[in-house]
DNA sequence: CGACTGACGAGAGCGGTGCTCTCGTTCTGG
DNA sequence: CCAGAACGAGAGCACCGCTCTCGTCAGTCG
């Protein structure tokens, strides 16, 4: 169990030495961070084709003529690709989701804005959006990176809720004083006012979380058969959630 | 390509000859149906342990002390016995929603009790709620069996807001002749009453996604370090879901 | 400048998977 | 009773993730 030289704490954990200034100055460094790139794009695209449970290593290696070994000079594991992969895509939503937030609109448009474009993104990428949503891999424990970049979409829609709280669109709110929502939650779904209070925050998990059934629901296949039209139907639904939260 | 007299039809649909009339006759029958069992009831326990993902056919035959090419004389592939899996679990949820229901409660009653009885479900058989509801395997197209154990849960929400528009209990539908929902899907969304138009029937399956929108997010730890009591949220998020409902 | 050390890619190999094919055996219906 | 179907075992194929070794090359330090 004497930890072998060969590792270097380089493969876990990409950034050291002189890249601390964001310069590349080796040109060993440079070949390495391209070669990852190389990795992370043809992973991307099997994850695109093939999606998260078929996506292999060895397909990867094949795919740029490495031999399967030499992939784990860069990921100690097909885990830890996956995980990579999931930060992008979370990353890559939360940044869908933004673009379509115009801060200058009405509560109520932003918040149509938004789940239009969090729908918009799930279909135009079903299997990152299942490997996001999906089912976690079995005793698959994410690591603290993935929580940040998931947050995102979640702030994004926590911001609209804050500046409605800050316009006076909100109805006024009882004041609760109940602790249903952790702190650093509520501090993400538009800080402190008066118009928030625990309720009104536990509703926009709510509403958060219905978002995700259901797009869920439309991707997975439970709403085949029931729904003629899945377009008005989603936009519809979204409207009665931003009565839920009151926007 | 000349079929091969090895395939029998009985490998692929499980009731023929005389077994119609629900009377196991021959020995060798009697010893296929038990046999078939023993498979099942281990691969449930791979699946309550490891996860779908992890479920090999390998070990169940490990497990039954079987060669692992004589499982392919009860189950064509993987898949199928997986298949077989979903609709036990879609059947189990469904009858633990029917048990919870007390068709002589008040509608919003019984709403908070098949909530809750889903949700318990889920949370005691992690595993299998993420078959259901997670990401379906890549590529992995519902056999029609399935669709219709997986219905049985909406159908039970179904008939309380039916029960709910028969005993007045729902407000006034403003009667909108919008076709959204599928007539099949309406019909079983509590049928034909004027309380319940096509927005009604709509709002019922928002709910329905949402309230395993809230299920999928807590188990598969989309909540963790955002609520302090899932339990209490999840209640009381029920309930908010009733008042869409009008229950 | 030269030597050493660490990073690297290739290749073989291990144990695992789903699935197929063949081959004896055993049961069963005509 | 006997032909044919059903069956279980076993070998084998093509994959998979991952490990280990080995020769090579680059970068650093004396």
């Amino acid at each position: 169990m004497t930890p072998s030289p060969e590792l270097s704490r380089a493969v876990l954990s990409d950034e050291i030495g002189a890249n601390v200034r964001g310069v590349v100055s080796t040109a060993r460094e440079r070949a390495r961070n391209a070669l990852t790139e190389e990795i992370l794009e043809s992973a991307r695209g099997q994850l695109a084709t093939v999606g998260a449970a078929a996506l292999s290593l060895r397909a990867v290696a094949r795919d740029l003529g490495l031999a399967s070994s030499a992939l784990y000079r860069y990921f100690p594991s097909r885990d830890d690709l996956l995980t990579r992969l999931i930060i992008e895509g979370y990353d890559a939503l939360g940044a869908a989701a933004e673009a379509a937030d115009d801060p200058t609109a009405q509560p109520r448009t932003r918040w149509h804005a938004i789940c239009a474009a969090v729908r918009a993104w799930a279909l135009a990428h079903p299997h990152e959006y299942a490997l996001l949503y999906g089912s976690p891999v079995p005793g698959y424990a994410a690591p603290q990176d993935t929580v940040a970049a998931a947050g995102r979409v979640g702030l994004a829609l926590g911001r609209v809720l804050g500046d409605a709280a800050r316009a006076g669109v909100l109805p006024p709110a009882e004041g609760r004083r109940t602790h249903l929502v952790t702190p650093a939650a509520a501090a993400g779904l538009g800080g402190e006012h008066p118009d928030l209070d625990d309720a009104v925050r536990a509703r926009a998990l709510l509403t958060w979380s219905s978002l995700f059934g259901l797009v869920s629901f439309e991707l997975f296949g439970h709403f085949v058969g029931v729904l003629t039209d899945p377009d008005a139907f989603f936009t519809e639904q979204v409207g009665e959630l931003a009565d839920v939260l009151g926007l």
